[in-house]
DNA sequence: ACCGGAGCCTGTTAGC
DNA sequence: TGCTAACAGGCTCCGG
């Protein structure tokens, strides 16, 4: 599923084809994949507009219109891509959402599951007000995990997938950053050590740059745009591995459930 | 403020 | 082999 990594992927690969083209019509198949405003409105606002400029914040891909940002959420299966006008797709079976372009080309939406959303709006704050720090800036140190953790009782885990605490990062990641620093993903947040704090947060953007170096990771439904796989899957250590010897110690990972998610560890390697 | 649980969805997988 | 039920999960909402 789409976190950090894949939606960067993504980000980098619709930049070139979008922006300077200019939205001619849009078309959508299932009224839920668009948030807000009602498909009427959005569809009024945004004929006419050019794209000027496609970025990421937390999961959010947030491009940047002469006067709006369209601003769309992969969720957990959603697939964003450019196609000429008559190309067909595996994923156009789920299409929902669609932008005709001004070359020929179109901007696709498709979403098995229909989790996705698309918005039209001035403000990304607006949509989501209360993102934490993006784990890649500079300004995400040992010392901000830290304190963020300070006095949470949660399991290190759920708070981890917590949007408002850290952005950007999901279930895979949080499970390969836990093994990395030998930490087990129900550990009270606020019980950490200082040096697991260090290593938490060192290995949060280790393994996050590690899987957009390698194109993002291809567990589920993952593709990026340009149809191919990405690397990091064949570099997960815990995730999807239950059963699986350890890389490390040759331990069977488990699998248990830490807030309502699917967890792996190791119970030899994370303490 | 904090925390846990239900619900949204449907393709895939486990179980009979 | 063929059917059905359980499962997957990012995020929002709701209640304690």
């Amino acid at each position: 599923m789409p976190e950090l990594p894949e939606v960067e992927t993504v980000v980098r690969g619709l930049r070139g084809p979008l922006i300077g083209r200019t939205v001619r019509a849009m078309w959508y198949g299932w009224p839920g994949i668009i948030h807000s405003p009602d498909p009427a409105h959005f569809a009024a606002r945004i004929a006419g507009q050019t794209f000027r400029a496609v970025d990421r914040r937390a999961k959010y891909i947030v491009a940047a219109l002469d006067d709006d940002l369209l601003v769309i959420h992969l969720r957990m299966t959603g697939r964003l891509y450019v196609t000429p006008r008559d190309a067909v797709h595996d994923a156009d079976r789920w299409l929902y959402f669609r932008l005709d372009l001004d070359n020929g080309q179109q901007l696709r939406f498709s979403d098995a599951r229909k989790f996705g959303k698309v918005y039209l709006t001035d403000s990304l704050a607006r949509i989501a007000p209360n993102l934490g720090p993006e784990p890649l800036a500079d300004d995400f140190t040992a010392a901000n995990l830290a304190a963020l953790l300070a006095g949470r009782r949660r399991a290190i885990k759920a708070l981890l997938l917590e949007q408002s605490f850290i952005a950007g990062v999901g279930n895979i990641y949080a499970d390969e950053a836990l093994f990395l620093s030998g930490v087990r993903p129900t550990r009270k947040a606020g019980k950490l050590t200082r040096a697991e704090c260090e290593a938490l947060a060192a290995n949060i953007r280790k393994v996050l740059q590690r899987s957009i170096d390698t194109g993002g990771s291809s567990i589920s439904d993952w593709i990026n745009p340009d149809g191919q796989d990405g690397g990091y899957q064949d570099e997960r250590m815990v995730y999807a591995r239950t059963g699986q010897p350890c890389k490390v110690c040759g331990t069977p990972i488990k699998r248990i459930t830490v807030g309502q998610r699917g967890t792996h560890y190791c119970p030899k390697c994370q303490s």
